[in-house]
DNA sequence: GAGTTTGAAACT
DNA sequence: CAGTTTCAAACTC
């Protein structure tokens, strides 16, 4: 750090040498401790994100900003200006395409974030992850310097998309700034993986940094931020304006997560890195803008641990999770994915297994757990693309802060992501006990989460490690040809629940909703048992549950939604046998806030509020009318059980059936017809029939209505559900 | 930490 | 499709 790059930091502003510290940390954190994998997957906790953490924070400050002040590209652009973080990110960049220009402000507003980045994509190029995101981006296989200078490629794109330096320039930087970085380096050195990850973000803030050039600087900004999806250009914003405090903030929320080992440092990079490679590198290379969605999308993925096998999917996953972030509709995702080929990625196992698990998100996870992630992996590979891409957006969702503010995104399009965010509360960090079934059933958090397994598991003969990609890989596609769903988040939130989370990311939006419903008989949907509760959302027409208490929502429709629920959940928490009168007592508290959400929460409430979100992306929102209903209804009524005697697919009635309608996307829902019939057909029939009404008055929050319109709007990327069944 | 309870997943 | 078994998490002590 006492490089003349901290040198001029400190001559030129107060707040660098702190930002310096917060790097210095951050790096620290990242060489030393792993973060456990984050994403969607279940396993994936906050603290994983370390690294992950800073974008995803910046990511998510930057998506909820963007939601927000989606018109204030400008805005964000100046301030990203008046950030002198943001150049740091640009200090590489600048050396590169620049010249003369802006590398000296960037410099050394980059100090910490220049170090940062160049170290990134020196490590990133190095790591095997790189080369196949490449490689699979259809790039130029580049060896790792080469994906080195992709990364700066997209720097420079944003701010001379033409003209690219050579990537031996671009390498030339790289290497300067390496040298210079040197004590990064050497603290990084074992981290390469964990750079990798950042790199993605990196890139994201090289890219809006490139153009600092001062005054320049604005005005690139403000053109990329237009050209970028705004959520991407939100993350770059953030990223930038978060500057110093950002990277401060992210240290400190890495320390604080930090677990030191639990993911390893390659289980994050890689997903990550498979995230940088299926979005970034494709779409960076390939397209050119919509990289920057990638990235969002990226950071997302990150923080999911993807399994490696799903890294091919990650990539689609990640379009598909670029459609439904970026409001815009990036048509050129879509191809990707398609062109991409999801199987062609794991290209080299031994890279993903190597640098270590492969993400296919957690999104997060994942989303959990994503929960998601694996299944979107598993998706994409088998086929289904649009439910695949549904999914992975979910998963995508799944990221941990950025499921609250993709809630929306993900609600609409039903697709992944969130959730795993979820995987985040999971933040602990899922780890399985599993003994009889290697890991390689749903029985297994990890490997339902999509996620492998690592060390703080203590399962036996598992074989959800990377060193069985291809065990894992087929044993999915199996289930997955039971059930596609079955790797698809289980609690959906609907647009309306991430609108209405709007800012407040923990909370858990009334429509939040488990695709399947629980069947709870004893627990009263009080208890974890209760995979509503769990996942902290309430019980919908679609439970089967008895004597549902769940504090979240009844299912009844006595909705406990707002204040309530919370006390009941937090009683619930606190003491799950007292639930009963607890739960009078929290329907009395009806205090406007819900605590619930504002509440900290605890790691199960996080992990819920995560999954919510990816499992919302997935398919519930997406049911028009059951979506919705389940969504809102869940609250309000219905009967039970939601089985309904739906036709299409439900072999199993319900199960298959919710799973189908909450897979698809919100959007696909309102603009497919289908909706209707699926309206009339909610497995439950009980249910389903009012609805557009039931849900709408289920749903909290009106304003998540209009914020339903908003995000089905952005959808419209989602391929039509019908492709799978 | 061991044992029990619980409900999802898997199987028939 | 319903019923049963298996399984592992959640919970209790």
């Amino acid at each position: 750090m006492e490089s003349p790059f901290s040198n001029f930091i400190n001559s030129l502003s107060p707040i660098n040498p702190t930002k310096t510290i917060h790097v210095s940390q951050t790096f620290g954190s990242l060489s030393f401790t792993s973060p456990p994998s984050v994403f969607t997957s279940p396993h994936v906790s906050f603290q994983k994100d370390n690294k992950f953490l800073r974008r995803h924070l910046v990511s998510d400050l930057a998506r909820h900003q963007l939601s927000i002040d989606e018109g204030n590209k400008d805005s964000i652009t100046e301030e990203d200006g008046s950030t002198e973080h943001h150049p740091e990110s640009l200090p590489n960049v600048q050396i590169r395409g620049d010249g003369g220009e802006g590398s000296a402000k960037p410099l050394e507003d980059a100090s910490d974030c220049a170090a940062e980045l160049p170290r990134e994509l020196k490590y990133d190029s190095g790591s095997p992850r790189h080369c196949e995101a490449v490689n699979s981006s259809g790039n130029e296989t580049r060896s790792e310097p080469d994906t080195s200078v992709a990364l700066i490629q997209f720097i420079q794109e944003p701010s001379d998309r033409g003209s690219f330096e050579t990537e031996s320039n671009a390498k030339e930087t790289n290497h300067d700034n390496e040298e210079e970085g040197c004590d990064w380096q050497s603290l990084i050195s074992g981290s390469s993986d964990l750079f990798i990850f950042d790199s993605p973000n990196v890139t994201e803030t090289s890219k809006g940094s490139l153009p600092k050039s001062q005054e320049e600087e604005t005005n690139v900004f403000a053109s990329l931020l237009a050209r970028f999806p705004s959520e991407q250009a939100y993350d770059l914003q953030t990223s930038l304006q978060v500057g110093s405090a950002s990277c401060h903030e992210a240290h400190e929320i890495r320390e604080q997560s930090t677990q030191p080992t639990e993911a390893t440092e390659m289980n994050q990079i890689d997903q990550p890195s498979e995230n940088l490679e299926s979005a970034s590198v494709n779409e960076l290379f390939s397209g050119e803008k919509p990289g920057k969605q990638p990235f969002s999308s990226i950071h997302r993925g990150l923080r999911r641990r993807c399994l490696t096998f799903e890294m091919p999917r990650t990539k689609r996953s990640i379009d598909s999770v670029l459609f439904s972030t970026s409001m815009a509709s990036l048509p050129n995702e879509e191809n990707p994915p398609s062109n991409r080929q999801p199987i062609t990625p794991r290209v080299d196992p031994a890279k993903r297994i190597m640098p270590g698990i492969g993400l296919h998100l957690n999104a997060l996870a994942g989303v959990s757990k994503g929960s998601g992630i694996s299944n979107q992996e598993l998706l994409s590979t088998n086929t289904q693309d649009p439910l695949t891409n549904s999914l992975t957006s979910l998963r995508e969702d799944v990221g941990p802060a950025e499921n609250i503010v993709e809630m929306a995104e993900d609600s609409s399009q039903a697709s992944v992501r969130k959730f795993e965010t979820i995987g985040e509360g999971e933040s602990s960090c899922k780890r399985c006990n599993c003994k009889k079934s290697k890991c390689l059933k749903l029985y297994c958090e990890c490997f339902a989460a999509g996620v492998y397994c690592v060390e703080p598991c203590s399962c036996q003969d598992c074989f959800n490690k990377p060193i069985h990609e291809e065990t894992v890989l087929a044993t999915r596609k199996q289930i997955e040809s039971r059930n596609p769903l079955a790797f698809a988040p289980k609690v959906i939130r609907t647009a309306d629940s991430a609108q209405e989370v709007g800012e407040d990311t923990t909370r858990t939006p009334a429509s939040a909703r488990h695709k399947r419903g629980c069947n709870c008989k004893k627990s009263n949907c009080l208890k974890k048992y209760c995979e509503c509760y769990q996942g902290g959302v309430g019980c919908s027409i679609n439970c089967r549950c008895e004597g549902c208490k769940n504090a979240f929502g009844r299912k009844d429709g006595s909705n406990l939604i707002g204040t309530e629920a919370e006390m009941e959940k937090i009683q619930a928490s606190e003491k799950s046998v007292q639930d009963k009168t607890s739960d009078i007592h929290a329907f009395h508290n009806d205090e406007g806030q819900h605590s619930e959400f504002a509440i900290p929460m605890t790691p199960s409430r996080l992990f819920r509020q995560s999954i919510p979100v990816a499992t919302s992306s997935k398919g519930k929102p997406p049911r028009s009318s059951l979506g919705m209903i389940t969504s809102s209804s869940g609250l309000h009524q219905v009967d039970g059980p939601g089985r309904s005697t739906f036709l299409r697919t439900l072999s199993r009635p319900e199960k298959h059936f919710k799973s189908v309608a909450d897979e698809i996307p919100t959007v696909l829902q309102n603009c497919s017809p289908p909706s209707s019939g699926l309206k009339t057909l909610s497995p439950n029939s009980k249910r389903i029939s009012p609805p557009h009404h039931a849900n709408r008055q289920t749903f909290g929050h009106r304003s998540s209505q209009s914020s339903r319109k908003l995000i089905l709007q952005s959808i419209p990327a989602f391929p039509s559900l019908s492709p799978r069944r």
